[in-house]
DNA sequence: GCAATAGTGTCTGTCAGACACTATGAC
DNA sequence: GTCATAGTGTCTGACAGACACTATTGC
């Protein structure tokens, strides 16, 4: 029995997401040298000069990717196995970015997540995106890191539709402003927000925050897809 | 501006946690060609012939460094840099997995973690060590994870023991005991133990456990330590 | 009887869910 | 006034924490 001790090839592979209308947006490149166009998410691998560690390899493709800096970035797992990879035996760590809603970016090579069938991506990119999306979810029920998803003012109702879309399901409003006003994770602004009904008060995101734990689940009812 | 694209050196780090007497251990080994005794968690790389992936290949460690099956592993993070090994940039995914009480296996190579510093370990192990502790305490403040670590017959005192060992806390037992039980986990057998008081309930894990994630966390009161 | 450990009854506090209610703007 | 959206009051239910209580054994 020969053991082959030999190096796996290494990537790094991550799923860029913003909020654009109430829909979750992914990132995504072209494949060069494909007869069809194939998307891919943003990946590449690391910078053994220049990079310190593997989050910063990971801000480096993202800001390289997209021009802008990503808030909030987090591992979600590391796969590698044979048959991944045309190439061959690959190891791959999968994070995913967030950006701010308030980035001015166009739309060009952002999908929205929940129409990615309908296009051609690349090797397991679609099981990894939705991997990073099952993560957000969960996190979404449990800790404050969507907020790293809104501009830097928004109403109690703006982030409240930032959580229904990152968890499928819609939240009782009491609840949401009790938790989020009692957790202390955002600063009223002397500013009010005025359409065509009541103004709506604006906040801002406490200096500081990274991601606050709640101590209970979150769940909401399902949302009825159209 | 050079970029090197060459590839990283990677590695898989696992340490490998089992409970005696109130006491979480973990399994070390000596590094050889090292002038006083320095003690490594296991580690080693993928077989990339044999191995079908990641997880594969960490059961394939396991196995191979002590001799006995996990029934229960998990990745907590890989982490990567240019300064953990004097080899140069190296990726590691780290793991831990845990083994049951059960295993007739001698102490020799098994350190109290809670006596770590007094021994010399390798690299950055002593914190790889415990980010695994700390995943493994979030978990069992959380899921039913401490089950595998449990013999096939145990009572509910010994389960709860084994949950406060791993979260250096004392949990209020009638609570503990709700939880479980509410939850379905365990299955009482037709035998009790019997000891110089009252006989003790027995009971099993029940059939295809895995995972069980409770709806709020079991915080417990900190153990004061000697 | 006593000591030791197993196991229960039951109250409290916290917080999510539900839902009806009021408030304030545009028109 | 109506409509739309912001925001509140308050009850319920689930479940963790606390803690005193009872139960069953060995001696």
């Amino acid at each position: 029995m020969l053991t082959t001790t030999s190096e796996p090839f290494f990537a790094l592979e991550v799923a860029i997401f913003r909020m654009c209308h109430h829909q979750l947006y992914v990132y995504l490149q072209p494949m060069l040298n494909q007869p069809e166009t194939v998307w891919s998410i943003v990946n590449g691998g690391i910078d053994l000069v220049h990079d310190k560690n593997i989050d910063n390899s990971v801000r480096r493709l993202i800001e390289s990717a997209i021009g802008v800096e990503s808030p909030y970035i987090e591992q979600v797992k590391t796969i590698g196995n044979a048959t991944r990879h045309p190439q061959g035996w690959m190891v791959a760590a999968v994070y995913y970015g967030v950006i701010s809603q308030s980035v001015n970016l166009p739309l060009d090579n952002w999908f929205a997540v929940n129409q990615l069938e309908k296009h051609d991506l690349a090797f397991d990119h679609l099981a990894l995106i939705y991997s990073c999306l099952k993560r957000i979810k969960d996190k979404a029920q449990y800790t404050s890191v969507p907020l790293h998803m809104m501009p830097p003012e928004f109403t109690l109702t703006d982030l409240q539709h930032c959580f229904e879309t990152i968890l499928l399901s819609n939240i009782e409003k009491k609840s949401f402003r009790r938790r989020i006003l009692d957790a202390g994770l955002i600063v009223p602004l002397d500013k009010e927000r005025r359409g065509r009904s009541r103004p709506a008060q604006l906040y801002r995101v406490k200096r500081g925050h990274i991601i606050h734990h709640f101590s209970r689940k979150m769940h909401g009812k399902s949302k009825d897809f159209a």
